[in-house]
DNA sequence: GTTTACAAATGACAGGTTGTCATATATAAT
DNA sequence: ATTATATATGACAACCTGTCATTTGTAAAC
């Protein structure tokens, strides 16, 4: 988390840091990037930046949670619109964000977000949110959901699903940004929702 | 990959570097790992080092290399023995990699690929095989599944679901080594696979 | 056995990085 | 006008990486 003198600088400044950090971030993976180049860029003394952010981590995660915000509203939206079928919503959204994959200003940095994810997205840049965030998330997240359409309806097992989704859906994000066939994987992407929507086996015994 | 040098190398020197690679892969995670102390343990020279490998991260995927081959084997093994149930197999390579964990003697090393582990494992710390091993395998493992279980069962559509579950098992074991409550974890696991495994949705309709 | 060719090891070096801290400069409060 | 507090600064120590001219080792040819 930024510290507070961060906060209480003015916006021009603030905006100015926030700008190139996403430049840099953009332009190479987290571990490359140096926070030398931003500062320069950005035009703050070493000192002031050591002022505002604890390191380099705490800036990347304070630009990578604004983005999660967005995921999480675009999501809820969504999952409001169409009934709440929270697995219809997943495919909306993933539409969604692929679409407007030509129309980011930002798209660099925004690649990156998910270039740099991590497996054990509780250690850096996690699109889950965070713990604090998460249970008024779930909340929200369960009472939208119409439970009527699934074979499991207890509150685990959904968000469980859900939090399935989400890492097949960035995972497949991920690839598309690595540049992988986008229509091939797209279908996959369907494919494999499909899937889990209807289940592998045949026979329903256990 | 490392360079001929390298193979070159006698068994003795080589195991060294190796061992204090690993050593120090598993003290902290890859980013925050040095070339300097992995050499300065090794007693090797810092240009002995570059004529060995390319860089640290030749090196860390070297090492993961291994691994990697492991759970490839083991996975084939397991699936043999119960008849071609790849959704089974995965959830017996699960709780047999689960079981030895306090036996491994490399612990910190292997829970920290996990750690290490990027959503597009393309880039670094892949579990997947590579390309060209990929599709030795895949060919493998298609020969060993018995197809009349599954309500799919096209090539595409069982190696999506392979990866799938990889990706589960994967997160997971990531989940278990953050010192996530281990037990929830399992059962959490387990449920995922079995909900997986016979679908969501109450009705088949589309 | 000596010379020649090639392979491998070395560590100093240039050029980068980070986080800190004493100092200087604002800004607010008395 | 003076004091107290908050913010900005850049030099600094302590690291890091990748390279390269040079030394050392080894094997082949004469």
């Amino acid at each position: 988390m930024p510290k507070k003198t961060f906060s209480s600088l003015n916006e021009e400044k603030k905006n100015k840091l926030l700008k190139c950090a996403k430049e840099e971030f953009g332009k190479m993976l987290y571990e490359d990037v140096s926070i030398n180049k931003i500062i320069q860029n950005a035009e703050i003394s070493r000192g002031s930046f050591y002022m505002y952010f604890e390191d380099k981590k705490d800036l990347y995660l304070y630009l990578v949670e604004n983005y999660k915000k967005y995921l999480v509203d675009a999501y809820l939206e969504i999952l409001k619109e169409i009934d709440g079928d929270f697995i219809k919503a997943w495919i909306c959204l993933y539409n969604k964000l692929i679409e407007n994959i030509p129309k980011l200003e930002n798209l660099a940095f925004i690649k990156n977000i998910y270039l740099n994810m991590k497996l054990s997205s509780e250690k850096i840049g996690p699109l889950k949110p965070s713990k604090e965030q998460r249970s008024k998330f779930e909340k929200e997240l369960l009472t939208y959901i119409n439970r009527s359409k699934y074979k499991y309806s207890s509150d685990e097992d959904l968000i469980n699903t859900f939090e399935l989704l989400m890492i097949m859906t960035n995972t497949s994000l991920a690839r598309i940004f690595l540049d992988f066939d986008q229509k091939k994987e797209i279908k996959k992407y369907e494919r494999m929702v499909n899937i889990l929507s209807y289940g592998v086996y045949k026979e329903e015994f256990k």
